[in-house]
DNA sequence: CGATATGGTGAAGGTCAATT
DNA sequence: AATTGACCTTCACCATATCG
């Protein structure tokens, strides 16, 4: 198997003084503590694509996150390329035998027996004709045949205001098309569970997980914030909510970096939460409670205003990431602990279906009320998507699925004020 | 299409307190 | 005081969805 790792790198200049070759530190470069190098089986590394990583990780407009994600296909590529016994230059008459072709056919093998997703079979492809353009491109490879055929597609796109541009893209006959699998899927492409579903994890981790495990769970379920938002809640998000003018029962948070004090969301966005009043009265419970105060006092200067605190006192999103690890962790042993209790469902249950099933209700109860289009302002509001097309997906979802809805439960009670607030607004 | 954000997972390592 | 083990965090890595 080739090996990946990391390298710590300084960009040196060579000089030539008295016939000799002097390698100086480049004055203005930077230091790159994780260059993604790889190597093969034998030790050696792989020269040439490790210059190619080398050459974008010195690039400013790069971020290093985004080489290593190349090295990692680069990487499949190079176990690939040793598992066949291949060569990566090796490019011969016959079509069908040149690496590059058979790597695109192991590739969809993989994919079609589910190994890999159809975005990864994609993103591989793609990462490794890039380094074969660019091995092209300097010479490093100069085979007597084409390696592709090469063809310019269109792609459209929508900006939020409606206005459409076409984007120009270079494509080739190897590249792998990210066909959607069969069957419906959501955002991050994950299904809600049922209201039955719901009330039973909750009850579970109510007995079996930390309490702060079922608050984030239980926010997740009924406020649709994700986990990095919900990890990096304020006291004083909480304590600033303010009433919604459609139900006094509902009351809405200030999330974003807009928000004073500002929380983390995806992409940035700053927006308001909608969250029930007794939701929030539970979690104000929690804030002042013996055990978060405990977990408060260990914890560092800005950190103490957090409302979820590891027993450490630290944050739960990782610092300088947006990561949050404990709970990962914590959500994997409970999921494993809920599926011995006979709660089958648990098995291939993530903390982001919260979100996701509270987008669906949301939606099923904002159509019944408000019909299709009024449920699209709706869902794009409380979920704060940028865009309503992701907000449509799960109105289309709804719309797909036959919904059995016992109309009194507790959600459709404490969300009535959202939707009907929202048609009388829109009507006006 | 290309770049990158997001978050899931196994294994290693750390912390704490009961037990020897 | 040392050991042990439960419980937890961190590290390193990876897959994949989404944005422009």
């Amino acid at each position: 198997m080739a090996r990946l790792e990391p390298v710590s790198f300084i960009p040196h200049r060579s000089t030539l003084d008295l016939g000799r070759i002097l390698w100086t530190p480049v004055s203005h470069g930077r230091v790159i503590n994780a260059l993604p190098q790889i190597f093969w089986a034998g030790g050696s590394p792989w020269r040439e694509a490790n210059l190619w990583l080398m050459e974008q990780a010195v690039r400013r407009d790069v971020d290093i996150k985004t080489v290593n994600a190349k090295a990692t296909s680069l990487h499949a590529y190079a176990n690939w390329l040793e598992k066949s016994e291949s060569k990566w230059w090796d490019f011969p008459v016959r079509k069908e035998d040149r690496c590059l072709v058979r790597y695109r056919g192991a590739l969809l093998d993989a994919r079609d027996s589910s190994e890999i997703a159809p975005s990864t079979a994609t993103q591989r492809m793609r990462v490794v004709v890039n380094f074969y353009r660019w091995l092209k491109a300097t010479r490093l490879l100069s085979p007597e045949w084409p390696l592709w055929e090469e063809r310019t597609v269109g792609i459209h796109l929508t900006n939020p205001f409606g206005f459409e541009r076409t984007l120009t893209v270079t494509t080739t006959d190897l590249s792998i098309p990210n066909r959607a699998r069969p069957g419906e899927r959501l955002e991050d492409g994950l299904l809600p569970v049922s209201a039955d579903d719901r009330n039973r994890i909750l009850t579970f981790a109510r007995e079996h997980a930390s309490e702060e495990l079922f608050l984030l769970l239980t926010a997740g379920f009924f406020t649709g914030m994700r986990l990095q938002t919900l990890a990096d809640l304020r006291i004083e998000t909480l304590t600033s909510a303010v009433p919604d003018p459609a139900d006094p029962k509902l009351y809405r948070l200030a999330v974003g970096p807009g928000a004073s004090p500002p929380v983390a969301t995806k992409f940035g966005v700053s927006g308001q939460i909608w969250i029930t009043e007794s939701l929030l009265a539970e979690l104000l419970d929690y804030a002042y409670g013996q055990r978060r105060l405990l977990r408060e006092a260990k914890a560092s200067g800005n950190n103490k205003n957090l409302l979820f605190l590891t027993r450490f006192g630290n944050p739960y999103a990782q610092r300088g990431s947006d990561k949050s690890i404990a709970i990962n962790v914590e959500m994997h042993n409970f999921k494993k602990s809920a599926v011995r209790n006979g709660i089958a469902t648990m098995r291939y249950f993530r903390f982001h279906q919260t979100r996701c099933t509270f987008a669906t209700e949301l939606a099923s109860l904002a159509i019944s009320i408000a019909g299709g289009i009024h449920a699209v302002a709706v869902i794009k509001d409380a979920l704060l998507h940028k865009n309503e097309s992701t907000a449509l997906k799960y109105i289309k979802f709804i719309e797909k699925t036959p919904i059995k809805k016992e109309l009194a439960n507790s959600f459709t009670r404490a969300f009535l004020g959202i939707t009907s607030g929202i048609e009388e607004t829109l009507d006006a």
